[in-house]
DNA sequence: CTTGACTCTAGCCTATACTCTAGGGTCTAT
DNA sequence: ATAGACCCTAGAGTATAGGCTAGAGTCAAG
């Protein structure tokens, strides 16, 4: 397959497998005599696998490593249920990070009427307030 | 007051603030003969302002909006809170994606007993099953 | 055999919010 | 007068995940 192919198949850019195969997460394929790279079908699974990942909220780097993990004998399911586990906590931490902040803006979006010029916007009076 | 003097007062570091004064966050301040930047203290009660809207989730391109709006004497609440309310529909949005992926993320990590190895840990197989 | 679609490499660009470096000057206390 | 702490600019670097470009070669159909 050629790589326009894959890449309509994997349904990912072009300049995202030459990117992946540049940072190892795909091996690098077989060349025509051309030039053009020539790829085994199996690349679209390959392909396939790092967008579900992504859509776990894994980064290409830890990506990576799942994908050695795979490939490694000598690793185990509790390896891979590991790197799980810390994404699963980091989403949470970010979660309640974002929680945090959508409290607080709800809070001053009650709190503003939005009537009247920005001096008596109480948003404003807010951030500009004293206050440790 | 001296930019480092300035720092402290903030809590924030020193490039920091050099950073905002490109970025027209902060005016420019007069200088010494040296050519030390010379602050009126008041501008710690901005940096104070800029800290409070990034804890609430805006980026500096929004705060610089926020900081034209409070300028802008045509400028009403009203505008001050649409913005804060875009802000939290995107806090909103950033939330319920991540939701979606704890959730994937949970479930896979139930179904994985975590032991033998990588060839039959379900979050492997998950990743990898063929499916749209 | 030509045309349009495709591919190649290298390298620069995007956004975000700083942080760090080098190679200078300055301020303040002793 | 000198040491150490502070400040200046310009510019590069950090992390992430590709996107875009130029200039050149290749492939498939008519």
């Amino acid at each position: 397959m050629k790589i326009g192919e894959v890449a309509k198949a994997a349904g990912i850019g072009i300049d995202a497998i030459r990117f992946y195969e540049r940072e190892g997460l795909i091996p690098k394929p077989g060349r025509r005599p051309s030039g053009y790279r020539a790829y085994s079908p199996d690349v679209v699974l390959s392909l396939r696998f790092i967008r579900r990942a992504k859509e776990l909220g894994f980064s290409l780097k830890e990506i990576s490593e799942l994908l050695s993990l795979e490939t490694n004998p000598e690793a185990t399911a509790a390896d891979v249920k590991k790197l799980a586990e810390v994404k699963l906590a980091d989403i949470e931490g970010r979660i309640r990070s974002l929680q945090r902040m959508r409290r607080a803006l709800r809070k001053v979006n009650e709190s503003c009427l939005g009537q009247g010029p920005t001096s008596g916007c109480s948003i404003l009076q807010t951030l500009n307030r004293e206050e440790k």
